[in-house]
DNA sequence: GCAAAACATTTTATATTTAAAATGTTTGCC
DNA sequence: GGCAAACATTTTAAATATAAAATGTTTTGC
């Protein structure tokens, strides 16, 4: 296999404007975005606007992650954000509090859990009190692993925002924040 | 079936905490968030911070909208998704720019297609100057249904982002703006 | 204590998604 | 005109995700 990105999605080339420009194109009727927000035009509701260039910006940067993750290092973000949780908490987790953390359903986090295991990568160790759950933290090998991935996601995280000054970088936390605890004050 | 939401995620309580003090709860050391960012502490980079806070709040929104379409219409995001990109180009699009425009692989979009072509709700006319092409188009019945799930979809969306004030979306808007371009100008 | 309810997890079946190969089409170039 | 490269799409196989049922465990209320 060559060194060359595999691309799936159906594209030609890519047709990169610089930025500025990008979205002073946007903002007029030619349709020349080419993501979820074209669609919109002038009569839809800000809150649907904003909400679909949220949607724009995670996918894009989350494309670029799984792409990366799995040219240097053979495997995926579930994967990775699963072992990212343990190495914060080095006390481990339950499956239930990882699979609330990745917010992912709890089947998905069982079929992670066993490939890791069986990789040696973590540990999932029954707990005394509760023959209920289980403790799962990550091996050493796992703790090493992890530590080479995350230096390496750190800087392609970075290198995506690092046009954000330190106070812009502020402000967008400041109301993501606030988007956050709108979302989850809701009923249900 | 009874009209109650079912919870894949592992969950007792949902523990649901005021918006603000959730925040500054999390803010401290005490392990209370439940979800991508509770494994930060201070020694993280801030572009991550702010990049599992935008995943955060977009799987929030994400697992929301899904549910409800669901439930509701029987539906799935991406199928939305799909008939919103029609509904908003009534001259048509081909699979390509389907593909681009929501940011996933060819080969989904083409399983989406069957699927609602099969269920009379999208039409794919060939393009007569090339043959490789098609054009995707709503068929009135897709028109009308889409219609139906458009108006409910906005409501959902208002209702999870009205927290913010007007100038709030706008400022938002602007920094998600300023991301979107840094990352749409890496190379690859 | 005992039964019923709530829990934590796994399993199963199904649906979705992707990457890569396969298929047929058009373009560019000599 | 003919051949190679680029395209647009579909198909295939493998991975991933979800919902719901199943399994065993703990808690609660009498």
């Amino acid at each position: 296999m060559t060194g060359k990105v595999t691309r799936s999605i159906f594209e030609r080339g890519t047709q990169r404007l610089p930025g500025e420009l990008a979205d002073i194109l946007e903002a007029s009727k030619h349709r020349t975005a080419l993501d979820h927000e074209s669609r919109l035009q002038g009569d839809d509701h800000r809150s649907t606007r904003l909400w679909l260039r949220l949607l724009t910006c995670t996918s894009m940067i989350e494309q670029r992650l799984r792409g990366r993750l799995r040219e240097e290092f053979g495997t995926t973000l579930p994967r990775f954000d699963f072992m990212a949780q343990l190495d914060r908490t080095p006390e481990g987790l339950t499956m239930g509090e990882l699979s609330q953390r990745m917010m992912v359903s709890g089947g998905n986090v069982s079929g992670i859990a066993s490939q890791l295991a069986n990789e040696g990568l973590i540990d999932k160790r029954p707990v005394p009190d509760n023959r209920r759950t289980y403790c799962v933290t990550l091996t050493p090998a796992g703790q090493k692993r992890f530590a080479e991935m995350a230096q390496a996601h750190e800087t392609w995280v970075r290198e995506m925002l690092e046009e954000l000054s330190v106070q812009e970088h502020t402000q967008l936390m400041t109301l993501l924040t606030r988007v956050k605890a709108g979302v989850r004050e809701l009923e249900d």
